[in-house]
DNA sequence: AAAATAGTGTCTGTAAGACAATATAAC
DNA sequence: GTTATATTGTCTTACAGACACTATTTT
């Protein structure tokens, strides 16, 4: 090629060809996790078609040459999932040169934390939810193990890898950010905040400090309202002051 | 498109044409950060071809077909700025539609972090060390301004948003990793230690409480030399204890 | 000796962990 | 009343901030 420097960056623009060169393809991919009875858990597809045809797998898709990242991310949401409205933000780009066995894929992954009522709430037949496994201790990291109605299950690409990647983050921000709050409905009490991090973590929590914590953090303010029918003292509702969208 | 249903996985893979659909371009940028007399600093290159000719921009370049992304990322470091063997660690990926004027670039942003002399040994006409300055508190957010020989620059591209990001990004991690030593020559003091800390952080730190906890942690360990000529009392020189790669 | 910073010891306040005591709803 | 958990209060311990004091080098 020529020199351009002589050119005006409108007769650049004009010249440019994008598709001079090669170029990795570009998708999303989000990594889902709900917090339900004591065990994380995420959301998965069935792949209808090579590669990995048959396996589960993250939902996810290409991105449009004019779409930004995080539409992407919402649109493969919506449409594969069936979920809106949901915390959604972006985890780490997977772009290992082998990852995908058609041609070279860059995935740019996202992680999405849901309330699990909503996630009951989906009955798609190719939607298919499972346990996550979690076999290492604090912020390790390494991928996970997950395990549907069926026994353990291998996923497609790397998306184990993705998964773990996103129960590390979760865990790193819980403690420094109102993360957790995504996890629970919009009323919940204080016992329930505590299981969701404990299961986050994949440790006990002392009752007591966590108590006297999220209370000062001043991030939640009572309801009014107290749990009904619980066969005990029921505990106090409280709701997220003002969630931060 | 038939159903490619009956197929097997390998005649699919023969069959598919990535060529098929209009996708982003890949780049990688390189956020450089050293900190030196109490300022943080980067080094950019100054654009000799459109977009942004003559502006200055971080170290970057196009994704090989067959590259891995840290691959890249090393490459563009070595081939732009001339460093090897620094601390680097992927960012952030930023696909707005419109951040290249040219067509759709997602970027993979990385951050590096420098010990000052290597930073100082640098000498190529095309990049350029500039003072970062950051107009906002604790880890808000936001762009950075950016500051030469010349005074303040305009980046080219979001490239002033990724700075911005990767100074966050540092001031979250600088207190429950080793990534602070990064910043420093193999041998430092705990002073200069603590004035790394207080310039990534943008805020004075507590010298007592600083020099216990250090201590304490582990990290670091007495060499048994001693600073000379420094007009006092010389303080103990440290190492780090293993440098886990 | 003066200047300047390194390094040590001690006190205080804050927050977490542990644990005991009391409260309240369902049964 | 019994059960089961919520909620409050107290004590202890760990650590950060503050500050005073001593140490050691160059000028």
């Amino acid at each position: 090629m020529a020199n351009d420097n002589d050119l005006t960056e409108a007769e650049m623009l004009a010249a440019y060809d994008p598709s001079a060169w090669d170029r990795p393809s570009l998708s999303v991919d989000v990594a889902l996790l709900r917090v339900r009875e004591g065990a994380l858990g995420t959301l998965l597809v069935r792949r209808a078609e090579h590669p990995f045809r048959g396996r589960l797998a993250l939902p996810g898709g290409f991105v449009g040459i004019d779409e930004g990242l995080d539409d992407a991310a919402v649109r493969v949401l919506r449409d594969e999932a069936g979920l809106e409205d949901v915390f959604l933000e972006q985890l780490y780009t997977f772009g290992a040169p082998r990852r995908d066995p058609r041609t070279r894929v860059v995935t740019v992954a996202y992680y999405a934390l849901v309330d699990p009522r909503r996630f009951d709430a989906i009955t798609r037949d190719d939607v298919v939810p499972a346990r996550v496994e979690v076999p290492w201790e604090g912020e390790e990291g390494g991928p996970v193990r997950v395990r549907d109605a069926r026994g353990r299950r291998r996923l497609a690409f790397d998306h184990d890898e993705i998964l773990g990647m996103a129960v590390k983050r979760v865990r790193g921000k819980l403690d420094y950010t109102p993360i957790g709050y995504d996890l629970l409905p919009p009323t919940f009490t204080l016992a329930q905040l505590r299981r969701v991090h404990e299961t986050v973590l994949g440790r006990r929590l002392n009752k007591d400090s966590f108590r006297r914590r999220v209370l000062a953090s001043g991030e939640v303010e009572p309801t009014g309202e107290r749990q009904r029918d619980v066969g005990h003292r029921p505990a106090a509702l409280y709701r997220v002051r003002q969630r931060p969208t």
